[in-house]
DNA sequence: CGCCTTTGACCGGCGC
DNA sequence: GCGCCGGTCAAAGGCG
């Protein structure tokens, strides 16, 4: 899959945006906000990258955290403000998402994948989510959890993972975009999130 | 009672 | 062809 870093729009400048990420496989317009030098991609495949993360509705609403956007690159510096985004040609679920009907060939889905610093896995986006699965990933002693967006005919799914050698990492990986619209105003992360589908060339 | 998590089985792709 | 691996299904139970 493709990986860019991104830098959430704290704010200022987001003019120094030079990439230094790539796109390994499918290049398509994607974008690429890099701040600040930050660590390498993950370096392998995808075994350590992307993890399910939750947007689950109730469990996390009692108690918030805050969580803020920091890049991570299990190596060295795990306290930037700097997030990984993974983009792919436009949109991808819905239609045919990953299921194929007879006869119909598979499609990359996109998935858009960013690290937040947060002491729960899960963030809450104003989605409802449904976990459909966990399994354990190589390389890593936490879990994997696989999501799935309960609206009626929105196949977006959302993958989060912990990182093993920074546990205060979480990798959430989404895969489609919603095409209703938020059910439960939350934070301002929402905004964060429809940022990113606004730089989403689809 | 409805919605959600849990968990092992299942499945398709890929490498050997 | 077999086994690994990542991803998904579905039954059963939990919780508000």
């Amino acid at each position: 899959m493709e990986k860019f870093q991104m830098l959430f729009p704290s704010s200022s400048s987001s003019s120094s945006a030079h990439h230094q990420y790539y796109d390994d496989d499918h290049h398509h317009n994607s974008i690429n906000f890099l701040s600040s030098s930050s660590s390498p991609p993950s370096s392998t495949s995808m075994n350590d990258g992307p993890s399910m993360m939750t947007m689950g509705s109730s469990a996390a609403d009692h108690d918030y955290h805050h969580h803020q956007i920091s890049t991570n690159n299990d190596d060295d510096h795990h306290q930037e403000q700097v997030v990984t985004v993974a983009m792919g040609p436009g949109a991808a679920d819905q239609g045919d998402g990953g299921k194929k009907k007879k006869g119909e060939k598979k499609v990359k889905k996109p998935r858009y994948a960013f690290q937040t610093r947060s002491q729960v896995d899960i963030l809450d986006d104003g989605y409802r989510w449904r976990k459909y699965g966990q399994k354990a990933v190589k390389n890593n002693k936490f879990p994997r959890s696989y999501y799935r967006c309960t609206y009626q005919g929105c196949n977006v799914k959302k993958q989060v993972q912990r990182l093993t050698k920074d546990e205060g990492v979480v990798v959430t990986t989404y895969e489609g975009a919603h095409t209703h619209p938020i059910e439960r105003p939350s934070d301002n992360f929402e905004h964060i999130l429809n940022q990113m589908q606004i730089y989403t060339p689809f």
